[in-house]
DNA sequence: TGTGCTTAAAGTCATTCTGACTGTAAGATA
DNA sequence: TATCTTACAGTCAGAATGACTTTAAGCACA
């Protein structure tokens, strides 16, 4: 038998951050390259996958040891194994990376590990990565944005209970462009993902708006294929 | 450094057939395993992924090995890691799998290889497979209708020239349920993808139907990720 | 030569969905 | 009490969609 093509988990995490000016963007955690290929430059974290080891635990594994968090949503993105992404490289060190992507709460980012080796960066405005990796990049925000017309996902991105406001503000950070709050009500409502809890949020300086939760039965962390042949199931009538 | 799990490529290759009564239903190509593991049950085709080998290559030449056929369209499904896709064996044998899914014309798929040991099987009443297939199988399914949605993916059953009915065909058998002939077409004339060659179909016993063709500029065969982004951007206006 | 069969192809109608917009209610603040 | 802000509800027009009807074009018969 001849020598195989490496195998690593990479994950693109996603949170939510206030930028300067205080409305919500989307952000993306990366790590400095301490080592040959692209020394000095940022890169998406990641590692060898071990023998015992399931490819979302690595990924999971991946993101807690790089920030310290937990993800709130975990997906399998894609399995890039061009036979150029590292350019120059001879064909031993050729790796075959399978990338996750993952929300992580945005309360819970604010708190994560940061140093000189790791950061987050805005998703928009990204200077060159390391290997393939604005390419990666690239993609997992294209299928984040698709995702989340027809999914739950900003449940990610927010904690158990919150406004129809701050629904639509992971949507408009995650779209990039501003939505009609009454519409957006209407389309929520309409899905039926989303429940009043009754209770109210107070202490704002103006009417008090009702906080919702997602209807139970919510499989985020997802846990493969065939998770979405499941979650469809609910449109009644 | 210690040993890392296995890396495989498998295909999972769709046409469409002639059933009994004549109606094209959708088919996939399998194997039987001539091996240890689940010895004498039907597979999908595949095998180790090569040193120097691109990943979608590999599931080409599956392709072209299993069925001496090439592939219409080509894309990325999922990679395959659990650890317990092989039960009973030991921690050694464990095998990732990067599972590609194809199209192949219906009539190169009447020309195809057919032995003992490779066969076409109906898609909607399979037998139990080996390993977790049935799952990929099933997964691959249902990428294959929600693809068909919102892209040009009837390509890959017909050849470059094609009447409305036999496009409506393609999309009755893969997504199981008729469609409306008029609402069929002003589905795919507002869609764009699909323009009138002029010709028309003769020899029929009816009023001859007007021949058809894919939009140029058709990136059939996907390079992975981003594609996509090429693609929506027809959407003019 | 015409009559009828079959299917292509175009048109109609009602319902739903969507975006843009308007109006009202409820609390905070001065 | 007046006013500001935001929650929340309602309206309206255009687009999209499903079901259905109508007309056109060729062929096969009597």
């Amino acid at each position: 038998m001849t020598e195989a093509p490496a195998l690593a988990v990479s994950t693109v995490i996603f949170t939510l951050r206030p930028d300067p000016s205080g409305s919500m963007k989307l952000a993306l955690a990366l790590v400095r390259r301490i080592r040959k290929p692209f020394d000095g430059l940022w890169a998406l974290p990641g590692g060898p996958l071990a023998m015992n080891e399931d490819i979302a635990d690595a990924a999971s594994r991946n993101l807690r040891e790089t920030t310290g968090l937990q993800p709130r949503y975990l997906e399998q993105l894609y399995a890039f194994g061009s036979l150029d992404r590292s350019p120059g490289n001879s064909e031993k060190d050729r790796v075959v990376s399978i990338v996750y992507w993952a929300l992580v709460g945005s309360d819970e980012a604010a708190a994560a590990i940061e140093s000189e080796n790791v950061s987050w960066f805005w998703a928009d405005d990204l200077e060159k990565l390391a290997f393939d990796h604005n390419l990666i990049v690239e993609y997992a925000l294209w299928r984040l944005r698709n995702k989340l017309e027809y999914s739950r996902l900003a449940h990610g991105f927010l904690g158990e209970r919150f406004t129809l406001a701050q629904l639509r503000e992971v949507y408009e950070a995650v779209l990039g462009r501003e939505l009609d709050p009454g519409n957006f009500r209407r389309m929520v409502e309409a899905n039926g993902a989303v429940v009043a809890t009754g209770e109210r949020l107070e202490g704002t300086r103006h009417r008090p708006p009702q906080l919702y939760r997602y209807d139970s039965s919510i499989d985020l962390t997802d846990l493969g294929p065939l998770k979405t042949s499941n979650t469809k199931q609910e449109k009644k009538k």
